[in-house]
DNA sequence: TACACCATCGGGGGAACCCCTGATCGCGCC
DNA sequence: GGCGCGATCAGGGGTTCCCCCGATGGTGTA
């Protein structure tokens, strides 16, 4: 830890808007070193590699995949001693805050935040804590209690129809066609009819990738 | 939402500690509306029933299961409108705040804490607000993204030998044994062997079971 | 009325899965 | 040397999976 050098926390700024990006900078003022910004994802990488910031100051909405597509990039070796990314984002939807905290950020704020107070979220997340606001916070908790879906990636599912769904949600937690047809008072004959339905919608091949689809849709 | 009543907060206080108890109690004072005391699980359950209090303060290290307990036997009728979990605890190690954010609680403080603070995190319990401490929430933040494994439970996994645990890995991933004999360069015949000593070590009946105990365990 | 869609069920077949009983070889241990 | 254990492989057999073909009846819609 500690790899903050004496002069002050080296930091990079992520935004697609120049103006914004100013803004920050001069906020930020002198309390923190600022060795760099990028304006989206390619020269967010780049930066980091080139100018191994402690904290990243990333926009959730940028060109090119979004600030989780960034985290995403970073090379493996660099999981224990990288830079810490902080979320700076204009959005409070449960999505946003649930998808960059599960791409690996280490805090979320908004940019109705001040001066100071980002200076001293800076400084948390140099440390390795966590910096989110108590109200987004609780959607970062439920999603990890499992209360909520993370829902939304459905266009897929939607395409089922509720008799498939049924079925599929049976077979992808292991129950094998006589025990579903069994559950839901049908013949297997049925259940093979509906599950080839459900593979051909969903565009797999067996039902070991509906587990895998299932279980990464967190639909068990 | 906005249970709470004019007079104050509803609150229990849940510890096995008498004189901790009545600390709290008097820090507290007119603040909120300590309702009730419950010194085990059984009670706690019992006093959540009859009081309906708005928030629970919570010890971690109860007898009869633990705080986690508490919150596992509310019933899913009170999920939407039942009292918030603030767990408080003397241990600050990861495997505690990570296991008791993920039974439900809507934050997480130490018993370090000072009087006013805790009235506050009331105040944001009660709001459905989370609070945790932002030294502790890097622990949720970690485990939610997958960088830490909640491990501990691997009792069973240590009786697989290591070329088990290879086999049982791919299987788990969705790789017919066709694939994995391949992926090995052994025979289809050593996989079913594999296989068939690990369904017997982690007792499990078919390959669908295994999946599902990966996905559960985040071996995948 | 005709058509599309859904849920239900069947036969048949090839591949995959899982279990059983074997076997050989190498390794470490008493 | 004997003994246990892990890794490798084989034959055989019953079950399950997944797909192909087909069928019937109900519902909502153009």
């Amino acid at each position: 830890m500690s790899t903050a050098p004496r002069g002050g926390i080296r930091v990079l700024i992520v935004d697609d808007h120049a103006m914004f990006r100013a803004g920050v900078r001069a906020e930020l003022g002198s309390t923190v070193d600022v060795v760099a910004e990028a304006a989206d994802v390619d020269e967010a990488v780049a930066a980091i590699a080139e100018h191994k910031p402690d904290v990243v100051l990333l926009d959730v909405h940028l060109p090119g995949g979004g600030g989780a597509e960034v985290m995403r990039r970073m090379p493996p070796a660099m999981a224990a001693d990288g830079p810490r990314f902080l979320a700076l984002s204009v959005s409070d939807a449960a999505e946003d805050v649930i998808g960059t905290i599960r791409a690996g950020a280490r805090g979320y704020v908004t940019k109705t935040i001040t001066g100071p107070e980002l200076v001293d979220a800076i400084k948390r997340g140099s440390e390795n804590d966590a910096v989110v606001s108590p109200r987004l916070a609780g959607f970062v908790l439920d999603a990890f209690a499992g209360t909520i879906e993370i829902s939304a990636v459905d266009e897929d599912l939607d395409r089922l129809t509720e008799r498939e769904r049924e079925v599929m949600r049976l077979i992808a937690r292991g129950y094998a066609y006589k025990e579903v047809a069994r559950e839901l008072f049908i013949s297997i004959k049925t259940v093979e009819t509906h599950m080839s339905s459900v593979l051909r919608k969903l565009q797999l091949s067996s039902r070991h990738e509906l587990t895998r689809w299932a279980s990464d849709r967190r639909l068990l």
